[in-house]
DNA sequence: GCTCCGATTATCT
DNA sequence: GATAATCGGAGCG
């Protein structure tokens, strides 16, 4: 039973669909602003390149559940499944606009200055939205976490992704223009070495 | 506004 | 034992 037929396909035709749904957990939800395409094991940046494990066999199985994980030891980041079944293909939830449970999400993110910084970036998104490991796993049909997709695409804009170590080039990272939410920078963690470029 | 850097732990080799 | 799809704070303009 596919029940998420807007899912389907490779995860860089997908990601950008879900740009505009809205990712809701209890009274606190999200309107998705930047998501990043990840192609499963044809991909050297995913998680499931090297086949399943423990952590990404939620990526294996279909589409419409969520894939979350613990990143650099303290921050939960979020994916959605998405394309056929074994393909462990998702889309990394990387921004969003908080528009229900302001108040909660505020008290949640007691550091963030401003309310474009309650949700902008993964790990502060799940922290917003209150997903942690446990939601790995996730049913996005509901009732616990639901994703209401738009009804059509919204115009949207590509670039490279940020943040890997691995294929960091492809222009596998979308958002939705003009969105104050919208994170364009950020480097690498490290340069590893200074080559001399040749 | 920008860049640099250290924190912290589940997961995999 | 090494790695990592990040964040927040410090320092500068």
């Amino acid at each position: 039973m596919s029940s998420w037929p807007e899912l389907r396909g490779p995860a860089e035709e997908v990601a950008p669909r879900l740009l505009g749904a809205v990712l809701r957990k209890g009274p606190v939800a999200v309107r998705l602003t930047e998501v990043e395409a990840y192609a499963g094991h044809l991909d050297p940046g995913s998680h499931a390149y090297r086949g399943p494990t423990p952590r990404n066999e939620v990526m294996f199985g279909p589409a419409g559940f969520l894939y979350c994980y613990l990143s650099y030891g303290m921050h939960v980041c979020a994916n959605v499944v998405v394309g056929e079944e074994g393909a462990a293909a998702a889309a990394l939830l990387r921004a969003g606009e908080v528009v229900e449970g302001i108040d909660i999400a505020r008290s949640r993110r007691p550091g963030a200055r401003t309310d474009r910084d309650l949700a902008r970036g993964p790990g502060r998104l799940c922290q917003a939205v209150g997903l942690v490991l446990d939601d790995d796993g996730a049913d996005l049909s509901g009732p616990a976490v639901e994703l209401v997709l738009p009804g059509q695409a919204l115009a949207h804009e590509a670039g490279p992704r940020t943040g890997l170590r691995l294929a960091p080039d492809r222009p596998w990272r979308f958002w939705l223009p003009g969105e104050p939410t919208v994170s364009l920078h950020r480097r690498h963690p490290k340069a590893s070495a200074h080559h001399p470029d040749l």
